[in-house]
DNA sequence: CGTATTTCTTAACTTAAGTGAACGAGCTAC
DNA sequence: GTAGCTCGTTCACTTAAGTTAAGAAATACG
């Protein structure tokens, strides 16, 4: 567990054991089960999470529809929605799988960052490389139709389509469930 | 000029004289004139752009058609693609307006970083905010229909609606010119 | 187990976006 | 000026997504 954590600081800075040390000592690790809600709208809350092992799903419900706009697997980041604007939250995250997580709030990386100034460099990476993925995302999204978003995510996350419900796939593609049902024959019947 | 600039910075961190200077001094002001093209598709660069005065827009041709997915304004970041990947662009950029921009690459940027700490404070505290920010509006994007897209931009950035071509705005709500027209000409019947 | 609930699919119908084509207004260039 | 362009609109037609409803399949749970 330490090793996967670890092992993803190291791609942007080297660790001294020192630093390691101070890193456990923060007492960061939390396992979460299948279904629980990590936070709920309306809820103040600057809590990062970190996906050791499992899936979780941030979600809006918007006229009493739940509607699912981002999945955070194994070493990916959920960062707060309350950098600056200390805002109430305007959507969930729910558990899609039994988790390990890392939870760390602004207080503990204010202090961490301080105490290493090479972890400002890497929070600075990490902004930057999400950034530029999500930017990528966004464009893919804009510019396809939701039958090229299903087939690219296909080639690009294969394992959602595996372990996440239809219907909650279906709104991350931004259509409804019966769409992507159909739109799953079709493509089905195209390649037979 | 200057004192946007040095305003803009501000709100992140403080600025002593000589670092006042020190950014002066590397020259990055440009003016660009509309219709010029600062990015090509397969280009390699690391350039960044900060809208001082006019429109640049993000670009790309697929099948022969130019897809608009994101416009800059007057305050906005354009952030470079390749950060860590240094793979050649698979977008243009084109100027809107004439412009008046802030030019920097990654080497003036590590320049910088090195010799004044807080600009690394600066680059993570902006690009966290860029990353809310995208997710928000990509958030927006996925749970909102095309019309409900175009009604949510009259309210957040209407001048874009003076400023930009029609067939620019129409892809970037993902839609085609023809159904912007139809959708903008359904909004005004239900009005009267 | 078997019952309840959630999840997925199918179907018929409605609504809106994509497509291809035509037209007119405004601009540019020669 | 006028020939050529781009741009926006409109129209007729096609295609795909939204809606409502019903039922089958899978899962959860007492």
């Amino acid at each position: 567990m330490k090793d996967i954590l670890f092992g993803f600081i190291e791609r942007y800075v080297s660790l001294t054991e020192e630093e390691k040390v101070a890193i456990l000592s923060l007492d960061i690790f939390r396992t979460v089960k299948k279904g629980e809600t990590l936070l709920k709208e309306g809820q103040l809350s600057d809590d990062s999470y970190f996906v050791l092992k499992g899936c979780i799903r941030k979600y809006y419900i918007i006229d009493g529809e739940e509607k699912t706009t981002a999945f955070f697997t194994e070493m990916d980041a959920l960062t707060p929605h309350c950098v600056i604007s200390n805002a109430p939250s305007e959507y969930f995250i729910g558990c899609v799988e039994d988790c390990i997580l890392i939870v760390s709030n602004s207080d503990m990386q204010e202090e961490t960052n301080s105490k290493f100034p090479k972890f400002e460099i890497m929070c600075r990476m990490l902004s930057e490389e999400l950034l530029a993925k999500q930017q990528n995302a966004f464009d893919e999204f804009k510019t396809s139709s939701p039958e090229q978003r299903y087939l690219n995510l296909i080639q690009t996350r294969p394992d959602l389509i595996q372990r996440v419900p239809q219907h909650q796939l279906a709104s991350y593609l931004g259509i409804k469930p019966q769409s992507l049902s159909r739109l799953r024959a079709r493509i089905f019947e195209k390649k037979s």
